[in-house]
DNA sequence: GGTTAATAGTTACTCTTGTTAATTATGTGT
DNA sequence: ACACATAATTAACAAGAGTAACTATTAACC
């Protein structure tokens, strides 16, 4: 199969540049948008979670937090336990939610025409096969 | 078919990790491997042929070239058109390109493991798909 | 043939994102 | 009580991409 990988890599960039377009219009990125994934499905969460989630290093979700924060989409949950920070979307974070999440959904749509369920179905697969095969190398090297 | 494109997105940062810890042994990264693969295919070629097939604004072609003629991977041309500037691989380009495609299809044989052809086939087409309704509608909107 | 317009490449600057290392503050375990 | 681990942050740095402005050269056209 020649040039899958390189295929991959290529399809990626034009993606992220639809997907950046579209959360621009929302003062948002792509890096921002998966904080606020994160936190509609967890409702609430730590830095230190978002960070193993994504595989990102921490001091890079300070800043998106930061941001977030700044822009009144995400706020802290008071909590006894004062060394961790516990964040939620504020009500405005989920109202973007909504409205990007439906954007988002029909950018997905337009881009699968003319791809059957099945054939989704098994790039899935493929995706998640891909997965498993990285980490459980980085496994082997204590990862 | 919920999260496939989040899959998409999650898988790519994992592959690009592995091919930049591939190439970081050789002081490439991916962008300035992409640069040597369009010359392995096509010989010799302009910065602007490369900034077009990558989609790669100029600026950051005239960046890629310049760190690979400085490592000597690549050479200019001579050539009468003084605007535009021709550049091949050196024959120690050429050495380098050989043994990192073999490391590169090394890897991506252990990543693909236990996929069949047809799976991959079909994941090809998936891209393929994908990559041709992505640029239908930036024609569109004509760009 | 000479002026105008388009093109190739570069430079300078900014932005986003990510990393490592060090620091602070707080919580846990013994 | 003390040593150790953990959560978060700051600072410094690097890779990569983009825009805008500029130079030099070629192509186009009247």
């Amino acid at each position: 199969m020649e040039g899958l990988f390189r295929h991959y890599i290529r399809t990626h960039r034009l993606l992220m540049k639809h997907l950046n377009d579209l959360l621009e219009k929302y003062q948002l990125s792509y890096s921002l948008w998966q904080v606020i994934v994160y936190l509609k499905d967890s409702g609430t969460s730590t830095l230190v979670d978002i960070s193993n989630y994504y595989q990102v290093e921490k001091p890079g979700i300070t800043r998106r937090v930061r941001r977030l924060q700044e822009s009144g989409l995400i706020k802290e949950v008071p909590s006894t336990n004062r060394r961790e920070k516990i964040i939620e979307l504020t009500s405005e974070g989920k109202r973007v939610y909504q409205v990007c999440r439906e954007e988002i959904t029909a950018l997905e749509h337009s881009i699968s025409e003319g791809l059957t369920e099945e054939e989704k179905q098994i790039a899935f697969q493929f995706l998640m096969k891909i997965q498993d095969n990285i980490l459980s190398k980085e496994g082997f090297r204590s990862e």
